[in-house]
DNA sequence: TGTACATCAGTGAACGCGCGTTCACTGATGTAC
DNA sequence: TGTACATCAGTGAACGCGCGTTCACTGATGTAC
């Protein structure tokens, strides 16, 4: 995966890694001298993808410049693609250094399961209220990523498929200790599939639609308040509608009109 | 509103109305001669609009080109900017034509209140899953609107407020039906304005959200059913947290992780 | 029915700008011996 | 401790492209008389 113009690697371009930025010291492998990496180039990718996050954050892919990357970490725009070689690798490597270290923030603890998933992503919405950067750059780049080629788009359809899976998964175990508490068990081993998928989906939803009105108007929207309030009522539906079978919405004949 | 750019309108522009266009034949204003617009004016205007609406659609806003709105009509992009005088302008039309579009679809009925508002909703989510386009459009200018200085933003955050209004009334309609039914009257007649928005800004994520998710993976996300649940939930728990006052949730020591 | 004239839709070329990419080159860093 | 050398970070200039905007101009349309 990411692949989709790693064809021709220029020649220019020596420092470019296929993998993200490693560890230090890695032992030389070819016969030549002076492979491993300076010290300082480290840091200084890593300065360079802060700042692409930020720049990528406020102007978004298309519209952020190497230039404006490139100013900010003091270099010029041509330093930058010594670094990464191009734009959108550049970008592949900021959504990779992001997810790097969103792993790093949870040290060894795995993502939490069962209830604590929720209790954790009401946190992550408060503490989020604090760092519009971040939740700005996500934002946008989501948005942008619905455009037609766009090169983070594969990136953002695996996060949520991911996502969801994980939140699918702590409803499951949500549902199962529920019972257990009640003494009783749970008849369908798998479930409703389909209905945790359904829930799962709805509470990434909110959690992003929330930050998109809380960054137009600030003033209108309380981020942590309104995720906490969505997020209880959506596990509220999905733990009651494992009991019985989920309802169908009665429609009236309305005519069509978006919402978006 | 929507100024910004209007200081010094080129003289080049004549066409250029102030206001979207309105109907044919207004009587002849000034002193000159054959003022009124021609019949395939209007028309060959719309025909702009509804290119323009598809190509900012699935490119962006920024990353979509007056070129390839013109070749969908068939004329060049000089032609385009003759009709509507700059890019910016453009986008500002197919915004308010969308909204005029959306309004005619209602004909004289207005947006309907109370429980019905919900039932129109999910409706909407049901038809939206036949336009992939047109969703599409408003996914992808509302996430550009988050970017800093964006054309759009104000047209997308004034849309948003008003759906927020119009989603509270809704929901405190509802609560009053629902007293009702029971015999009961609501003890605070302004009843928590605060729950109501809260509410009502969760129900336009979701559906915004799901969109999203939808977009970048139809197989994984069922647009319709997903919107029905998600915005049942949260009526549910609407109507429900106006009975008693509503709890805050309990969040456990997690770290840190955005979520966007 | 004709004529003169203003307006309008649209063209085609040119301009200027921003930007990503390429490339030759420089000075510094670090390694091998 | 020195020396030679490969590698690396970063520069500055040039290139090419796409694109929004401007502008002079043309042919058609419609109006006034």
């Amino acid at each position: 995966m990411k692949s989709g113009t790693d064809d021709a690697v220029s020649a220019t371009v020596a420092t470019v890694p296929a993998t993200p930025p490693a560890g230090i010291g890695q032992a030389p492998t070819g016969a030549s001298r002076a492979r491993r990496p300076r010290r300082a180039t480290a840091e200084r990718r890593e300065e360079i993808l802060r700042a692409a996050t930020r720049v990528f954050g406020s102007r978004g892919y298309h519209n952020g410049s190497l230039h404006e990357v490139a100013a900010q970490v003091g270099i010029t725009h041509a330093g930058v693609l010594h670094h990464f070689g191009s734009k959108d690798r550049l970008l592949w490597a900021v959504l990779e250094y992001r997810d790097q270290v969103d792993v790093e923030h949870l040290e060894g603890k795995h993502i939490p399961g069962g209830l604590d998933l929720f209790r954790h992503l009401v946190t992550t919405a408060r503490v989020n209220a604090g760092r519009r950067g971040i939740v700005q750059t996500y934002t946008v780049l989501t948005g942008e990523a619905v455009t037609d080629g766009h090169p983070a788009s594969e990136w953002v359809r695996d996060r949520f498929t991911i996502l969801r899976g994980n939140i699918a998964d702590a409803l499951r175990t949500a549902v199962h200790e529920r019972a257990a508490t009640r003494g009783e068990t749970v008849d369908d081993p798998e479930l409703d599939g389909v209905a945790l998928d359904r829930a799962a989906s709805s509470i990434i939803a909110v959690m992003d639609g929330l930050q998109t009105q809380w960054l137009l108007d600030p003033a209108a929207v309380d981020l942590a308040d309104a995720s906490a309030f969505a997020i209880e009522a959506i596990l509220a539906a999905a733990l009651a509608g494992s009991d019985r079978p989920h309802p169908t919405a009665g429609t009236g004949p309305v005519p069509p009109e978006p919402t978006a």
